[in-house]
DNA sequence: CTCTCTGCAAAAGGTTTGCACGTCC
DNA sequence: GGACGTGCAAACCTTTTGCAGAGAG
């Protein structure tokens, strides 16, 4: 792994106030060692932790996907009811589910406006509006 | 429970070609019997359904909400990975989350449109457009 | 030195499944 | 009669947790 790429996942992590232990560093390079938009499962990333060589258990994944999500380095997305995606970009943006393969990816779309939102009723407020446009493969 | 009200579920379900059983018009009584749109879990399902003294195992709850998913008379809806919640209304439209109790309302919203949707890439058609308005109370 | 993080294994929670029996047409 | 539906319990899968030891500041 460059030294790049773990630098920019070291910054990231002090920018949120965690401690950067070996295990985060390795993490957060996964996720954005290389600037790129990412949508991850607990799964995937744990397997890339253990290919990279990084010694990193499977509750420490989940333990740290869902740290990184209370700091707001990544948003947690659910789609499917069995696994839940996390999201490397913050912004409120619309995603494509492909349900044949069950991947998730950003949907090209710039442009998406919603009109008429509905106001939040009282004494709640609106944390996040997830639009997902679900795709189905012949 | 009414005559109407068993009635509407047998129709609802007769429509889907499903096979009329005592736990399936049971079921469908309490998810459509008095034309009301409903989001309900499996849980909430069962125990209205045990309420209600129709005897129905946990495990039927589920298998039967799967084959009313699959015939087109409910809608699955995943907001928060843990529970899968199940919409008698078929049609497009907005929900808000209430993220603090876990419950999912209608958002009350015929105006909301959606504006510059991406076009479903080639060889994908567009099976839906969920869209989730997550609403906290302080 | 203290407080937080990690790893393991075990538990939890929701959902699905295998199989024998019952029921609908 | 034959295919399909149901019930139970066990299996499953993802995620969380308890606790002892390791590491960061």
């Amino acid at each position: 792994m460059h030294d790049q790429t773990i630098e920019r996942g070291t910054t990231w992590l002090a920018d949120a106030g965690l401690r950067p232990t070996r295990q985060r560093v390795a993490l957060a390079a996964l996720l954005v060692g290389d600037g790129m938009d990412r949508h991850v499962t607990a799964e995937w990333l744990f397997e890339a932790a253990t290919k990279a060589g990084a010694g990193v258990s499977l509750a420490t994944v989940y333990n740290t996907l869902r740290a990184f999500s209370e700091a707001g380095l990544v948003r947690e997305i659910t789609v499917d009811g069995s696994r839940s995606y996390f999201d490397t970009n913050m912004t409120d943006h619309p995603h494509f589910y492909w349900e044949n393969d069950g991947k998730l990816t950003d949907a090209p779309s710039e442009e998406l406006r919603i009109e008429g939102l509905p106001k939040a009723p009282d004494g709640a407020r609106i944390s996040a509006v997830d639009v997902v446009i679900r795709l189905r493969r012949d």
